[in-house]
DNA sequence: TTTGGCACTCTAGACGCGGGAGTGCTAACC
DNA sequence: GGTTAGCACTCCCGCGTCTAGAGTGCCAAA
């Protein structure tokens, strides 16, 4: 990309701050005042003409003022941005509700719910059950009614998972503790990905000298962890309808759209699973998520660590107009605040 | 109310049909072609204007034609409705996705998701979890870092639900288990709410000749039993995003007043409670539902039951125009066979 | 390179107009 | 007395026109 020049990139700077804070298009008369720089409006005229040849801005129409394009806002937060560091009384507000909660999934709900009360904007939480790095507790083998049973799944940090499965047969109370127990004694401390790995490997012997127990308590609990259900990753979504205040996204037939895809989830997971990686924050601004029904909207998403492994990400979606200098802290800092307090229930 | 008459009934049924059908105010020459009454639309006109008059329809403007009003649903819906059966091949989908089910969570998941599907409009579902009439199965403690415990409980029909609770001392796992086998063999099978009635009952005698053990376990369910969030009902809404459809509902800010009602889900859930009671099906026509959230919508509810006893409410939101000759005979049909495919579970 | 001036363009809102749909009323009809 | 035809009237809606306002692009001068 072509140089291009402290003036040229303040004037962007100042129409971006003005474009996002006022919602309309913004001209050469407002950004000579905006930008202290002491030009007059055609000089300013001169320099839009040049960041519209680059792409960075645009007009709506022939005498609109000029508008940020998706490029515009890359560059804006790439290089032009002065993060506004997040006040005192919200991070005691993070601690406060955090140190509440005991559950881990409460803690996340928690999470969501602020970053969309702090943002004004939807609020986002995925937790990676792909991964399962999560270490194995315990696990328990309940019977009921007909040939059901059920198979409970505990991990170390205390979230649960459980399942109704169909058994081949009836199965008295004792053999199933026996079962639970001989599984306990196998696998326990394991993480989960291993004892997947240890039962996929199991299935492949001829299992003629197993004993009967052994084979149950396998058997079910494959059931459950093989389970590509089980599998596929959380999101919770908070706060959707206060993307309803933002018309600049569109009619309603657009809002439907959108609301599916957060019902939906797979596009979102897809997304938030390619920001697992990134080890810090990432922006998706606009077409970049590459799913239509975003159309006009940013994300900002940062994965969150518990105990040095990450487990998730977190952040937010808005329209594309949403004020990034005070969203990138606070997705930063719910991340981070997320992480500790999670870290300190594993401990 | 003043008796209607024939001919005036005929006239309406089939003014709030074509409305439903059309979404358009009908006419008097469209009235006297749909009715095959052989009438002028003048005399139509003049049945129109007693209509009116009683409050059945109006007029949006001089020249346009007429709309039932709540009023006039009410009375359409209570005594001149033709209900059609449900197809065949319909009822075939609900027996053959519930056959696949063995959890009752998602055999609620489905019907709510069914319901949305087969009636283009948004489905609910709540289970009354105040109500605490379900069977204990068993309890389990299980022992997490730090002083932490998890309580699961499962009841007779494979629900589970669990709670990390912060305890007074760290707890060997063999105390744990211990404790769960007492509280297992003293409260196996009584309701839930009896178990809490028996917890508050022991709470008041002074405990110092329990043992250690039976206290922790006393102790370690009421923090569960006792916790009102796991006491208030459940409600599960699928499909909202299908009233978007409805432009007749209103602008945007419409919308994110019903989407916020879907998400806080009080005011709903009192609505269902209240219908828990009627023994049949119970339909609110518009401001009927009392929350100004609900403008312009109606709800379809019928109660669904578990081996004779209700457990639960399920139903539909839509607008007020919507083929209720068709939603209620779908709303009816899943409640029952929800309510069967539940009861067969628990056998 | 910057600036003032000026013609030009486009939007949004106001205004007026005519067609269409449907009513209410009245008088005639059965 | 109920029913009907006729007719004037009302209101909505879509269309084209117009205007004010905002902002641009370009040109020539500083």
């Amino acid at each position: 990309m072509a140089e291009l020049g402290t003036r040229a990139e303040l004037l962007l700077k100042a129409l971006v701050e003005r474009y996002i804070s006022e919602g309309q298009p913004v001209g050469s008369r407002t950004l000579a005042k905006e930008a202290a720089l002491d030009l007059s409006p055609a000089t300013i005229r001169n320099v839009m003409s040049d960041l519209e040849e680059l792409g960075l801005v645009r007009s709506p129409h022939t005498s609109a003022g000029r508008v940020p394009t998706e490029q515009g806002y890359r560059v804006f937060v790439d290089s032009l941005l002065t993060v506004q560091p997040l006040q005192v009384n919200q991070i005691r507000r993070f601690e406060h509700e955090f140190s509440h909660e005991q559950d881990p999934k409460q803690l996340m709900e928690t999470a969501s719910h602020l970053l969309s009360e702090m943002s004004q904007l939807a609020g986002l939480i995925m937790i990676r059950r792909s991964d399962r790095s999560a270490a194995l507790r315990q696990v328990e083998f309940v019977g009921l009614s007909g040939q059901r049973a059920l198979v409970i799944l505990v991990t170390e940090d205390g979230q649960v998972q459980n399942r109704v499965i169909h058994t081949e047969r009836l199965y008295s109370a004792a053999e199933l503790v026996q079962a639970a127990n001989y599984f306990n004694e196998s696998y326990r401390g394991m993480s989960i990905g291993d004892v997947k790995r240890a039962l996929l490997r199991e299935m492949q012997q001829t299992s003629e000298e197993m004993q009967r127990l052994m084979q149950l308590a396998l058997d079910m609990a494959r059931k459950v962890l093989l389970d590509e259900k089980q599998d596929s990753d959380e999101l919770m979504v908070s706060g959707e309808s206060k993307l309803m205040d933002f018309p600049e996204l569109g009619d309603i037939q657009k809002f439907r759209r959108l609301f599916e895809a957060f019902t939906t989830k797979r596009d979102l997971l897809h997304l938030l699973d390619r920001s697992i990686r990134a080890d810090g924050i990432k922006i998706f601004i606009g077409s970049e998520s590459g799913y239509e029904a975003l159309e006009g909207c940013s994300l900002v998403i940062a994965p969150y660590a518990q105990g040095g492994n990450i487990v998730g990400t977190l952040g937010v979606v808005g329209p594309t107009r949403m004020p990034y200098e005070q969203v990138i802290p606070l997705v930063d800092v719910t991340a981070k605040l997320l992480g500790s307090a999670l870290s300190s229930l594993h401990r």
